[in-house]
DNA sequence: GGTCAACCGGACGCCATGTCCATTTATTCG
DNA sequence: CGAATAAATGGACATGGCGTCCGGTTGACC
């Protein structure tokens, strides 16, 4: 605790709205690189704006002036991974991207690729995202507009406005983490959401 | 507040058991009828233990004698009207109850119950039952199994352990607020969920 | 009416939050 | 190169909820 971090550079959001001074860009760079040790080690929920103060090795005002909560945080350090998959939705190849594939199709690579956010970085991090808050994110307006979208198009008569929210209701990451907790491996929760996309989304015969 | 509240007699959870003593009656009353009021008022994951206890008229001391948080004064709330429900899954009439009724209208049935049961009383009150800790919950454990029963009943071959954390996501109270928060009507969320249950576990043609 | 146990309730210590301001430090300009 | 200036820093402070503890009170039973 007391002096070296290296500091792997995380290179993480970088905003530079005008100019940064070089102590405030090397202040967030070990904010970042501290909250996301610490979300990772413990449950996430408990870790406290002091607590990342002092790993970081700066003081608690130096943390509120650009972070006003842990929420504030845990975003930046998800930002890059989202606009990632964001992108890949957008443009990238079907089925997860744009292209001839079904919508059900779409949907269940949508649920492959949220399983892979969830399990691989985020899963601890997204703790930190706790319950109201969650749907006035960006990210979760852009994956309902995502979803609703693909309910359109698939044509069954379904009210897509409702189904959005209530397809995306297993993925929070309180419900991911208690299946997980029981047990049951990432692939199998991913066969579990692949099957309900094919039953809503899938044409019946 | 100083002195006089009626008490509409909330019979409620009873445990009593040995026996209770006059006094220890009297307030356990005026808690529930507190918490009850303040939880419909106000934003209920807002409403401290000190809050009840002043609105009770009686002292903190007192209070988490018998009520180690919020949770336990929610579930004591909840407790009868999910037990009611609980009482008509098992032995009441179909498509709720057991019966010749299709798995999938048994599980829309039930989306029905729930989406009364979060409309009507509790809304408010499940506010304050939040996050990891409602996995935990007696009842989530009563509504798994019995979603769990009605996949596997299905026969659709899907992963009945998996899918039924994953249908009982949308019923999720934050969800729900959600939802009609954004103007949408119970009914209509209703139908969503028949729509889902519909999707996942009616045969295919 | 007396004894005893259970109940009552407010005071207390703890911890986290968010703010404020005197001081330090990077950057710019003469 | 060395001030001037504005930004950044960090710890002290006030606030508020949580959970506990214990001296006093009161209901229940004999």
């Amino acid at each position: 605790m007391a002096g070296v971090n290296p500091i792997p550079e995380l290179p993480m959001a970088a905003p530079a709205p005008a100019r940064e001074r070089a102590d405030a860009a090397r202040n967030r760079a070990r904010v970042l690189a501290a909250a996301d040790r610490l979300f990772r080690d413990g449950e996430p929920a408990a870790v406290t704006m002091d607590d990342i103060a002092k790993a970081a090795g700066i003081g608690r005002g130096t943390l509120y002036r650009r972070y006003p909560d842990r929420a504030s945080i845990a975003r930046a350090l998800l930002d890059e991974h989202e606009r990632a998959l964001q992108e890949r939705l957008m443009r990238g190849p079907a089925p997860l991207g744009p292209g001839p594939a079904a919508p059900a199709e779409r949907l269940a690579a949508f649920y492959a690729a949220m399983v892979d956010l969830l399990e691989s970085h985020v899963d601890l991090v997204l703790g930190a995202e706790t319950g109201q808050a969650r749907f006035a994110t960006g990210a979760y307006g852009f994956w309902r507009a995502h979803v609703r979208h693909l309910v359109t198009e698939a044509g069954t008569g379904a009210d897509p406005d409702v189904l959005a929210d209530q397809l995306l209701a297993p993925l929070a990451p309180d419900v991911y983490r208690m299946q997980r907790g029981r047990g049951l491996g990432p692939d199998r929760i991913a066969a579990g959401l692949a099957a309900l996309a094919r039953g809503v989304l899938a044409p019946r015969a």
